[in-house]
DNA sequence: AAGGATCACAACCGCAACAAG
DNA sequence: GCTTGTTGCGGTTGTGATCCT
């Protein structure tokens, strides 16, 4: 419940559907400069008619940097599959365990490819993308393999996950599909071209398809708010504050009380941005 | 080329868990 | 212990794009 200093209840009419890139590019520089402490807020000091709600799934689905927007690939889709088997329709778990996905998306991959396939009869010749066949899963097994493969950074340049995790000493986990999200949260503040492009927008027809990460200042240069970007960047670089330090602010003070259940939640989201400035 | 069917995905909704007062 | 507010999750819906006839 949303109320002015005087107290009255703010009524906003309040947006729905697509969101437009100005209201991205609002949420987004003012996650960037100040966080969120408290999602109610953020609409409001964001100058957003949204709900809070909104925000952050538009934050953490879409915005949110280090999202892989390519497409999910052979591996991924194994682990998929895989932790599908052992945990159910939980998609946040799932999501864990591919870094650079949402659950979100991984949802509607499962909704729109995978279910199909899981559910009908498993064939002999199985998927030529997948080197497992489904009627053979051994849930365990692959799990176990991917969660190493993980947590021990292998970068892995196949997409079999039979080869993967062999002798690497990158200390970032490797998505399974091949590729590491494009740069790490602070190389990727602190590129002078490496803001949102919301200039490709203008000729995407859904024009809410995924800001750009490479080729455009005009984020930087738009916002006016470049002392509070080299401040984060700084703090990131220069300290040993985490992604979540910056951006999620309290929400990690918060959960570390938790810390069965949050050091892998922390951690998963934390899992690219850090490493490079954790010692 | 037109229009219906299907697909893919962003976003909404409702609920449960949790924390604070 | 109860109430209230916030957050996170999973299911579902809406809409644009693409395919098919």
């Amino acid at each position: 419940m949303v109320k002015t200093k005087s107290g009255e209840r703010l009524k906003q009419r309040q947006r729905k559907g697509f969101w437009s890139p100005e209201e991205d590019e609002k949420l987004s520089r003012f996650i960037l400069s100040h966080g969120h402490s408290c999602w109610t807020t953020v609409p409001i000091k964001a100058g957003l008619q949204r709900n809070g709600k909104s925000c952050r799934l538009r934050w953490i689905n879409y915005l949110r940097p280090g999202l892989k927007r390519d497409m999910i690939s052979a591996a991924e889709e194994e682990i998929i599959l895989t932790f599908h088997s052992s945990l159910g329709n939980k998609w946040s778990k799932i999501a864990k365990y591919l870094p650079g996905r949402t659950d979100n998306e991984i949802k509607n991959y499962w909704h729109s490819h995978l279910k199909k396939r899981w559910l009908k009869p498993p064939s002999i010749s199985s998927s030529s993308e997948s080197n497992v066949s489904c009627g053979e899963r051994n849930p365990q097994t692959l799990v176990s393999k991917h969660v190493i493969s993980f947590q021990g950074a292998p970068e892995k340049k196949t997409s079999s996950p039979s080869q993967e995790s062999k002798g690497n000493n990158n200390n970032y986990p490797c998505s399974s599909g091949h590729e590491i999200p494009t740069l790490f949260f602070s190389e990727w503040f602190s590129s002078s071209d490496s803001h949102f492009d919301y200039s490709s927008d203008v000729t995407d027809s859904k024009h809410n398809q995924a800001p750009s990460i490479e080729g455009s200042e005009s984020y930087h240069q738009e916002s006016g708010d470049v002392d509070q970007f080299h401040y984060n960047e700084m703090m990131i670089n220069n300290s040993n504050w985490t992604l979540d330090d910056v951006v999620f602010g309290s929400k990690c003070q918060k959960q570390e009380q938790k810390i069965d259940r949050d050091v892998s939640d922390c951690n998963s989201s934390v899992f690219f941005f850090s490493s490079s400035t954790m010692t």
